[in-house]
DNA sequence: AAAAATTTTTAGATTTACCTAAAAATAAAA
DNA sequence: TTTTATTTTTAGGTAAATCTAAAAATTTTT
């Protein structure tokens, strides 16, 4: 049993690890808000516990252990969004710090009351997958939308980016989980992407488009 | 703020406070499981912050605020308890430990959409009153079983003890929430008491029907 | 009202998760 | 390949919540 600062650590372990084999310390730290030095401590402590490999100086990775924990938490996480979202009416862009809480309760047979409760959900209100019980889940095919040539066109399918701000101006613009796209235009100036969304023309920064996930389907 | 310690002693002392004025630091500790010596370190804690008053040797009181942060942590374990029921489909004697942690997610938003979803209930599981967003609640007009005299009539309408085995006792036996009950006899040799239940005669030792609550509808 | 028993508090330690400041290792630049 | 910069670790310390053992206050009994 862990800690929920353990948890913590583990999942943002996890996270890191999609985009690098070997996370680092600093990385680790900035995304927790804390110092290096407390990252360095608890990195000891989950290795001591089996729950990651860690050799001085050189990161660390999860064992099958504390990836299976992790993405326990993961499940927990997405199936409390999904509640939140369905039954509270929450909107997407306001559920992530409860989630954020509710994803520490322990006990199994209250995920997998909820998990039925909620019809056994594939996806949480953002797009991302939401495991099984076993932890398996389909590695999702998306592509980011600042990849999309012009003429392309698909579906937005995910966000890769909960904060509430960028949510919210998503919503804004109209610009939610379900909506057809297609690439008008992408100016060479400021790398701003001009899309069509159901016959309007909607504009959006690079940094908007980088965290827009796309299931392409169809190439110009 | 207060950790989650902290809103522990807070409710236990507010549970305490239900049977004595002022609530001795043995009792805390007894309650929570935990040495007089860490009792008195909280109290001082929870004195410091304004949540308790606190004469030395003489036991605690909660303030206003405490009162308030206490009958708050209730409504919330309570309301949980009726999503379990309601909702997830556990038993009445499946709830106490996992709304033990739920009480102490903090989001006044998450609870007032929960209190919706679940249609503003006035009782959980166990009969016990939930209190409203103002902390407001009826007074319970509730007599223990123990205390009816033979012949007196009246319905289940909660019990003052949650452990699992004595729910499990209770639910074997048929005496649930709403039950119509009659006292037909009391043994002088143990106190046990015989009750009618529908058409069935059904006994129960003085220990359990002292935690049976009933709102009495008829004298003999 | 003294003696005995109980309750409560104090004093001093421990553990967890942090921190700062300085040292050590690694990586990048000259 | 040195020098410089960055990253990571170590050393030593703090605050929260706990503990044990002993002292102090209160209550009960004789």
């Amino acid at each position: 049993m862990q800690s929920y600062t353990e948890e913590n650590y583990l999942k943002t372990i996890y996270h890191l690890a999609e985009s690098t084999t070997n996370v680092q310390t600093n990385a680790i730290a900035e995304q927790m808000q804390t110092k290096p030095a407390s990252v360095t401590d608890m990195i000891k402590k989950l290795a001591d516990k089996g729950l990651v490999d860690y050799i001085k100086y050189q990161g660390v990775t999860l064992t099958e252990i504390g990836k299976n924990t992790a993405i326990d938490i993961v499940r927990k996480h997405r199936l409390w969004e999904v509640f939140l979202v369905d039954k509270l009416n929450f909107k997407w862009d306001e559920v992530h710090d409860v989630a954020e809480e509710l994803e520490h309760i322990r006990s199994v047979e209250l995920i997998e009351r909820l998990d039925e409760f909620l019809g056994f959900p594939k996806a949480d209100p953002h797009g991302d997958p939401i495991p099984d019980k076993n932890g398996r889940f389909a590695k999702t095919q998306f592509i980011k939308l600042i990849e999309l040539k012009v003429g392309d066109s698909g579906t937005i399918t995910g966000v890769s980016q909960h904060s509430s701000a960028f949510l919210k101006h998503l919503e804004k613009l109209g610009l939610t989980l379900g909506k057809q796209i297609q690439i008008s235009d992408v100016t060479d100036f400021d790398g701003s992407v001009e899309i069509l969304l159901s016959d309007k023309q909607v504009n959006i920064s690079r940094e908007v488009a980088k965290h827009i996930l796309i299931s392409s389907n169809g190439k110009n």
